[in-house]
DNA sequence: CGGTAACTGTGAAAAATTTCACAGATATTG
DNA sequence: CAATATCTGTGAAATTTTTCACAGTTACCG
C-alpha cells in the first residue's frame, strides 16, 4: 500500500460535496468526545457505501491508519486543510425579510468559512427597522459595497420582482458566488460565478416525483 | 426518428432533479405568457448542455416537435403527468420556530404537491402562541397524528437536541420522506425513507471549498 | 506471540451519466 | 416552392463516478 497523495490534483464535485458532509459529521462526533471512526460508519451515516467514503478521503493528502479507522481530529484537519476551510471570506445577505433575518440570527451569527459583513434590501424603510449587528444598505449600493468590503458570496433570500436587477448588480460588483433561496431560479451569466438555487418548492416536487415513481 | 416512449421505465435521479427545475422554469415562462422554448434556451437557463435537456425530456412520454421547440403548456403537462405532480399529499412541519413559521407563511401557504396539515413542537408553550391556520401538536403525538392524517412528508426545521427522538417518532408513524433544515444531519434508518438534508453551513463550506480549489 | 478480525488504500472493473453526431422534421425566407 | 436554417430525438461514444476486490496494515485476544 502506497502512502502519500496519489490521486490528488482535482476532486470530483460529488466527492467534494460528500467531504463537506463528512466534515460536518466529524465535527459533531468530535464535540461528542469521539476520537475515531471507520469508513463503514461514516458511510452508514451518509447513506453511501464505505468504498465511496474511502475513495473520497483518498483525495486528501493524508488521513487514516490502515488497520484502525480514522482519527477524527486528524481527518478533520486534513479536510480543513485540503478544502481551505481555515480561510475566512466575506458574505452579504440580500433581502432582509423573515428568511433573511432567520439566517442572520441563525445559531451563532458566526458561520464557518464566511462572515456576514453587510445586508441589502430594496425596501428603504426596512433599513431603519433592522436592528442587526451588521450594517445594511439599499440595493443600489450593492456594487460599491461588494467591492469596498471585498464580499465574495451573496445569500439572496427575498422573493423580489427585481431579482434580475439584483443579480446584475452582484455580478457588476464582482461577486464570486450566490446562494439563492428565492423561488426565482437564477442562472449564472458567467462561467466564473457559482450559483446555487435552494428552493423548497422544487424540493417538494422532487420528493413528490420520487414517491410517485416509487409506487408505480 | 422514432416517436413515442422509448427510454421510459426508470428515470435517472439527476435527470429527475433537472426535470423538476425545468418544470419550474416552464411555469415561470408560462406565467409570463411565453408559449414555446427550445432545448438550447432551457439548457442555458439551467446551466447544462442542450443535449442533456433533450435526453431528460426524452424520458417523458411525449414532448416536443422536431423542427420547432417545445410547446410550453404541453411539455409542462407532460412532466406533470409523468412525475405525478397532480397528486396532492399531506405534509407536516416539525419545529415551529422562526424558520418553521417562515415556511408555513411562505408565499401562499399552499405548496404544490403537498398540503401542510399539521405542525409539531416540543415546546408546549409555543403551541398556545402559534396562530396558524394549521393545527399544532406536541411532538409525542407525532406517530398517531401522522397515521391519522396520512402524512407522507415531514419538514424538520428546528435545531433540537431530541432530533433523533423526533426522527424515530416520524419513522414509527410511517413517514415516507423527511426534508431536514436543522443543522444536525439525519440519515435514513431504512431504505424506504427518503431523507434530504438542507443545511446552510454545509452549503457555505462547499462554496468555500470551490473558491479555494478554483484559486489553486 | 501467533492467529484472527477489522480496517484502509487503490488499481481495475462496472455502472451510470453526459456528450456527441447526425438523421429526420418543421419553420422561414426570398 | 426550393433552399436554408433551426430544432428534436436518439443510438453510440466518451467521460465520470461508483463499486469491487484484495493486498497490506493494525488492533485485539487468549
Amino acid at each position: 500500500m502506497r502512502k502519500k497523495n496519489k490521486q490528488k490534483g482535482h476532486i470530483p464535485l460529488p466527492a467534494l460535496a460528500r467531504l463537506c458532509k463528512i466534515y460536518n459529521l466529524l465535527e459533531e462526533m468530535h464535540d461528542k468526545g469521539e476520537t475515531s471512526i471507520s469508513s463503514h460508519d461514516i458511510g452508514k451515516r451518509l447513506g453511501v457505501g464505505s468504498h465511496n467514503i474511502r475513495k473520497d478521503i483518498g483525495y486528501l493528502d493524508e488521513a487514516g491508519t490502515s488497520g484502525a479507522g480514522y482519527d477524527i481530529a486528524k481527518l478533520k484537519s486534513s479536510i480543513e486543510f485540503t478544502l481551505g476551510f481555515e480561510t475566512e471570506r466575506n458574505a452579504c445577505i440580500v433581502g432582509l425579510g423573515s428568511l433573511g433575518s432567520v439566517i442572520i440570527n441563525y445559531q451563532m451569527k458566526q458561520f464557518p468559512c464566511f462572515t456576514i459583513v453587510a445586508g441589502f434590501d430594496s425596501n428603504i424603510n426596512k433599513l431603519e427597522i433592522m436592528k442587526t449587528s451588521i450594517p445594511v444598505y439599499p440595493t443600489y449600493e450593492i456594487p460599491s459595497v461588494i467591492k469596498s468590503k471585498r464580499i465574495e458570496l451573496a445569500v439572496v433570500t427575498e422573493p423580489d420582482r427585481n431579482i434580475d436587477k439584483i443579480t446584475e448588480r452582484l455580478i457588476e460588483g464582482g461577486i464570486k458566488g450566490i446562494i439563492n433561496f428565492s423561488p426565482v431560479m437564477l442562472s449564472s451569466p458567467s462561467e466564473s460565478v457559482y450559483i446555487r438555487n435552494i428552493d423548497i418548492i422544487t424540493e417538494f416536487r422532487y420528493v413528490s416525483a420520487l414517491f410517485t415513481l416509487h409506487d408505480r
